[in-house]
DNA sequence: TCCAAAAGCTTGACACTTCAAGTAACCATC
DNA sequence: GATGGTTACTTGAAGTGTCAAGCTTTTGGA
């Protein structure tokens, strides 16, 4: 670490701050916009779309409560609230773990396929209008690459590295 | 999940997907970050240590409510119950404003400048460890120029453009 | 075998956000 | 000098998030 926080900081120079502001502006207004495209079109925020999308692409459509809540970057409380909501639109299931009875699984209904079939077109394209289609592929290349190493440097140090029931 | 769908939507392609995911991870887990760290150093969100550094950079520290709320990228609504909470905190405080009596100035307070000043450096460094620090110049300049067109993209139209008492 | 510690998940209370509706003041026009 | 439309802001309720505390089951030794 450098000098230090309580003495005298770093501060941003002008143009980290342009950058700073930027980042923030972009990330509120497109995150408030994805939240209001879904919640008209599908009647959920932008989150409970994720942990749909993240239960399609797994295995038997299901996945258990703490590696669903690591595969979308929200705790264990955050979930089980979620959970509970999304299964009484009908959309998710609850079923115990067979081999860990303190387990759960989270699994996609059919009602809750087809939410995501009829409303995955209309995500699509609200992401490409605000995102890929306003920049060119070498700042495309450029912001995954950077968003990567932010990610990295925040995740817990060695977030999911051993789930026992992965192993 | 592909083919089907009113207009046959442009999927993305796996390095857009790859890209897109890590934007949301990125940042979802800054944002969530900066949100534990300020509030566990001030006591407050993120969105509220903004709406203050709004204000302390406004001239006489004050700032209409509706010049506020596009400043910080938030809807009025949310603002007033934001501005009644730091009011009750006695970080801000509502005037009313004497050429147009719907209007309401909100303004920091002494004591919201001295927690500003006691928790500025804190978060100051807290975004340059999670993300200048682990960027390059170069990388830091796309990163800005790209989320500069991702958020003319969602700004409503004219934004700002003529409020009426900034003539 | 037994038990303390940890893991997996839930719960309830409180804080924050959203949405729709409300109040009050301004303004343009007749 | 009314009046219809707009602007500025607030309010209340319902939805969502966070935090600390809780329950049950599993694990790893003693």
């Amino acid at each position: 670490m450098n000098t230090a926080s309580a003495d005298e900081p770093r501060w941003l120079s002008d143009e980290e701050q342009r950058t700073w502001r930027a980042f923030m502006h972009a990330t509120t207004l497109l995150e408030d916009h994805l939240d209001r495209q879904l919640q008209r079109d599908a009647g959920m925020p932008h989150i409970y779309y994720g942990l749909l999308v993240q239960l399609v692409e797994a295995p038997g459509r299901r996945l258990r409560m703490t590696e669903l809540a690591m595969k979308a970057k929200i705790t264990r409380s955050r979930l089980s609230h979620a959970i509970a909501r999304l299964e009484k639109n009908g959309w998710v299931r609850r079923e115990d773990c067979p081999s860990d009875k303190r387990g759960q699984f989270a699994v996609l209904t059919d009602e809750g396929y087809e939410v995501l079939e009829r409303v995955a077109p209309g995500h699509v394209t609200a992401v490409r209008q605000a995102l890929f289609d306003r920049l060119t592929a070498e700042q495309q290349e450029t912001l995954g690459e950077a968003m990567r190493l932010i990610a990295a440097g925040l995740q817990p140090e060695g977030a999911g590295a051993d789930l026992p029931w992965l192993r």
